[in-house]
DNA sequence: GAAGGTAACATACAGACTGTATGAATGTTA
DNA sequence: TAACATTCATACAGTCTGTATGTTACCTTC
C-alpha cells in the first residue's frame, strides 16, 4: 500500500494532472498573464522543474488547459444537445445556447477560453483547438440539419464561425450585464431569430 | 525657427503621439507581450520615464493605442455607410462588412482590436472602448433601420453585439483562411442572409 | 525679467518572472 | 545488478516592469 512504486507514465500522468488542473483553477482566476510559474507548482505541489519538463513553456500549459477545459464543455453540450436530438435544427441549437450561457457563468471559460485563449496561443490556434470540440459541434449538428432539410444547403465552415462567434459574445455579454437575466432572454431572442433564419421554412414559427 | 519653446501642452502632445505611434506599430507586428517598454520608448525616440510620466503602466499605453485605432476604424467605416446612406439598411450593413474585412487585412486591427484586447484591458473595458466607435455604428445603422421600418423593432444592445461579434470572426477567418479569397466571399454570403433575415420584409431579396 | 514653482522628462534601481543548466532521484531494461 | 533513461529539484542568468530620485524646460507672479 506505499504510494512509491508507480511506474514512469504513471508519475508523469499524475504531474500532468496536477499542473493542468492547478493551471485551470489560476488561470481562471488571474487570467494568463497574472499568475506566475511559481504560484502554479505550489498550487499543484510540484517543483518548477517538474513543470518545465513536462511542458515546453507557460504558453504550453495553457494550451493543455484550455484543450482540457474545451473537452468538458463540448461533452456537456453533447449531451445536452443529444437528450433532444430529436426534436429538430433549431430546438437543439436552441438548447445548446442555453447550456451554453449557462456553462459561461463560471470564470472558468469566460477567462481561458473566451479572453485569454487567442491572445496567449494566437487566433488560429486558438480555434484550432475549438475545432474538435465546441466548433466541431455546431457543424455536425450544421450538417445534420441540412441532412434532414431542416437547413438551407451552404457552406458550413464559415456559418459554423458565424454562430460560435455569437455565442462566444452572447456569453461575454450575459456575464458582464449588470442584469444578466434580461441580457439572457434578450440574447436568446437574438439566437432564436438569427436561427430560424436558417431554417428552409423561411417563415418564422410564431414564437 | 528653434524647435525648443514649446508649451507644456505641447510637448506632451507630441510624446504622446510618438508613444501611441511606435506603440501601434510595435503592438501591431509582436503583441502586447511579445514587445518590451524599452522598444517603445527607442521606436518613439524617447526615454522609459517619458513613458511612465504620460501612461500609468504598459496597459493603459495600449488602451490609448486601441482608442487611436477604433477611431480611424469607425472613420472610414462611417465614411463608407455615409456615401450609400440611401441604399437602405441592408447595402449600408453590406457595404460596411466588405469595407471591415479590408481593413483587417492589415494586422494592425487583427492583433490590436480583435485579439490583444480583450485579454490585455478585459472584456468589459475592451467593449467599452468600442462603445462609442465601430458598436456605435452598428447601433445606429440599426436604429435609423429600425426608424425606417425596415428593421423589425427589437433590443438594439444585444443584436448590435452578436453583429460585431460576426464581424470579428469573419474577419479572423479570411485574415486567417488559407483561401482569402473565397472565404471572404462565403463570409460575405452568410452575412447578407443574417442582415436579410433581420429585414421586415422577411423574404431576401433576389441578390 | 528674475525667482519660485510646477510639469515634463531622464536615469538608476529594486523586485519579479521566465526559461535553462546542472545535478539528484526514481524507474526501466539488458 | 548494472547501465541507461526518465522524471524531477535547485540554482542561476537574463529580461522586464514599475518606482524613486534627480534634472531640465516651461509657466506664473511680482
Amino acid at each position: 500500500m506505499n504510494v512509491k512504486r508507480r511506474t514512469q507514465a504513471e508519475r508523469s500522468a499524475a504531474t500532468r494532472i496536477a499542473l493542468v488542473g492547478a493551471g485551470r483553477r489560476l488561470f481562471a482566476a488571474q487570467g494568463f498573464a497574472g499568475v506566475g510559474t511559481e504560484a502554479i507548482v505550489r498550487e499543484a505541489s510540484v517543483s518548477r522543474g517538474a513543470l518545465y519538463h513536462q511542458f515546453a513553456d507557460k504558453t504550453e500549459l495553457f494550451a493543455a488547459v484550455l484543450e482540457d477545459v474545451e473537452r468538458d464543455v463540448s461533452q456537456h453540450l453533447a449531451e445536452v444537445a443529444g437528450a433532444r436530438a430529436e426534436a429538430g435544427f433549431e430546438d437543439v441549437m436552441l438548447g445548446a445556447v442555453e447550456a451554453w450561457l449557462e456553462l459561461c457563468e463560471r470564470p472558468e471559460i469566460q477567462r481561458i477560453v473566451l479572453v485569454d485563449g487567442p491572445s496567449v496561443l494566437g487566433w488560429i490556434r486558438w480555434r484550432e483547438i475549438c475545432q474538435p470540440h465546441v466548433l466541431g459541434l455546431i457543424r455536425a449538428v450544421l450538417e445534420q440539419g441540412m441532412a434532414a432539410g431542416e437547413v438551407e444547403q451552404q457552406p458550413v465552415a464559415p456559418l459554423s464561425h458565424a454562430l460560435i462567434a455569437v455565442a462566444d459574445e452572447a456569453a461575454m455579454y450575459v456575464a458582464s450585464s449588470a442584469d444578466p437575466a434580461t441580457a439572457r432572454r434578450e440574447m436568446v431572442d437574438v439566437a432564436r431569430r438569427l436561427l430560424s433564419s436558417l431554417t428552409t421554412s423561411g417563415a418564422t414559427p410564431g414564437r
